[in-house]
DNA sequence: TGAAGGTGTAACCTATTAGGTTGCTATTGC
DNA sequence: GCAATAGCAACCTAATAGGTTACACCTTCA
């Protein structure tokens, strides 16, 4: 697995998106996980979830966190795709036959 | 919608990631989709219908892909997120008060 | 002290979806 | 004709996103 990209792009385990969002939205809006889940249009349960790590940003979140921040829809499925590829890079592979 | 990133970054549709595979991979190792199936340890039908455009890359698929070919499972997740984030960015935004 | 609001979490339910199996039809090459 | 491939339909399952409700535990404030 030592690989170029590897060895160009050491990776540490990112954030999960949820707490990105905690951190830098909610904290920096001053809103409460139970306000910002009333305005997104999501259940507070589900928010927690989320912002704690639970769940990951699904892209109906990821819509409505850049819709409610004006920030890129981009910006969240990217971390959410870069937190999955870290998880991906760092679990088992399945079992496959090598192409060519 | 316009803002500096899209202008820095005209997006046109892209390319589903199984239309990459399949133009890329399947044709690049000569493989026929039964056969990349069969190494791919998916059924046949899956592999069609991802081929085809009609399934998403799933995090699964994207670490067998990568398995197969030796390529990072990241070229995957990302050519799905990308894809995300132009239809997330085509469809409706869903209802929501905005912060701050 | 007690009420109010915020947080985390658990149990339960529903809708969606990834993915499998089977079977049919059409096409291509021997 | 026959074998292999491809696309697609119907059907089934396992997993998951997300909701509702409920409970326990803080803070803060009157």
């Amino acid at each position: 697995m030592t690989n170029v990209s590897n060895v160009l792009k050491p990776r540490f385990k990112p954030s999960h998106p949820g707490l990105v969002f905690k951190r830098q939205v909610l904290e920096g809006y001053e809103l409460s996980i139970t306000e910002a889940a009333r305005r997104l249009g999501v259940s507070r349960k589900h928010l927690t979830n989320f912002s704690n790590g639970h769940v990951p940003c699904s892209l109906d979140l990821a819509q409505r966190i850049a819709a409610a921040t004006g920030s890129g829809v981009a910006v969240w499925i990217n971390l959410q795709a870069n937190y999955d590829t870290w998880l991906a890079e760092h679990t088992d592979t399945p079992d496959v036959v090598a192409f060519g």
